[in-house]
DNA sequence: TTGACAGGCAACCGAATGGTTGCATATTGC
DNA sequence: GCAATATGCAACCATTCGGTTGCCTGTCAA
C-alpha cells in the first residue's frame, strides 16, 4: 500500500537477510529465525514487526509460536510500479549520460571529468 | 556496486523524487532540482551526493553549474539480482501464505486470525 | 571590476534507527 | 503443578539521518 514504507524496510541489510531466509524456508518461527544470526531476538523481532508493518511478512500464531510467512506482492508491487519506468527510460538515460561525459561541454573551457562513471558500477 | 548503498539511498522519498525528477528530464543543475522542493538547497544538495555515492546520478561540471544525469544501472541491478528471485517463489509463497491462513494449524486449538493479509493490498 | 549567481564546507540540532537489557506473560511437556 | 520454552513489552543508549544556518569559493555578466 504505501511504498514508502517498504522502501524504507527494505533499506536494512538484516531485513533484507530475513526475508531472504523466509525465502529459503517459509513459515519459520522467531527462534528459528534468530538461529546463527548476531543480534539479540528482541532485535529480529523488531525488524520483523517493521517487516510485518510494510506487509512484506505475514504471521501465524501456532499455540506459543510465531509463524512468519513471505508476502512477496509488495516487493513486485515498488519493481513493477516504481523501478520499472526507469527501465524504460533506461536507453535514453545512458545516452544523456554518455554524451554528457563524451562532449567536453564548449561554453565553458575546463571540463573535468564526471564524478560518476557511465557504466553500472 | 554494493546493494546496501543503493536500497538505502532509494529508502528516502525525498531522494526518489529527486530521481523522478531526473528521470523526467535529464541533466538539471543543483538550482534546477531545488525549485519547487520544501527544502534548503543544501539538504538538496546533500541528498543528490548520497544518490551520487550510490551511483544513482553522474555529475558533469559546466562552468559554474553541475548538472546531474541519472544513472539507471544500479537500479535495474537490485531489481534483477535481488528483486527477481522473490518473483520466482512468489506462487509458493502465496501458496504457503494462503495455507497457513485458512488451515487453523490443528496441534493448537485456539488460532487467530493472521496479522497480516494475503493479499498484497 | 564588481556584484549577482551556483555551489561547497562545516557546525549544529532534533528525531528516528538499530540495538541492548530486564522483566512479564503465555504455552507446552513432564 | 512446575519448569522450560516462545514471545512480548518497555526503558534505555549510541549512532545515524534529514535538515538547518552561516560562511566561503568560484564563475559569469554588465
Amino acid at each position: 500500500m504505501d511504498d514508502d514504507t517498504v522502501f524504507r524496510a527494505l533499506a536494512d541489510a538484516s531485513r533484507r537477510r530475513l526475508l531472504d531466509r523466509l525465502h529459503a524456508r517459509n513459515g519459520q518461527t522467531l527462534s528459528e529465525l534468530c538461529a546463527g544470526l548476531a543480534m539479540t531476538r528482541q532485535a529480529v523481532a523488531k525488524h520483523l514487526a517493521i517487516l510485518e508493518a510494510a506487509n512484506l511478512v505475514a504471521t501465524q500464531w501456532s499455540g506459543r509460536e510465531k509463524q512468519h510467512f513471505l508476502n512477496p506482492v509488495p516487493i513486485q508491487a515498488i519493481a513493477d510500479r516504481w523501478m520499472r519506468k526507469f527501465e524504460r527510460g533506461r536507453v535514453r538515460a545512458l545516452a544523456d549520460l554518455k554524451r554528457a561525459l563524451e562532449v567536453p561541454d564548449p561554453p565553458a573551457d575546463r571540463a573535468d571529468a564526471p564524478h560518476g562513471t557511465a557504466d553500472g558500477d
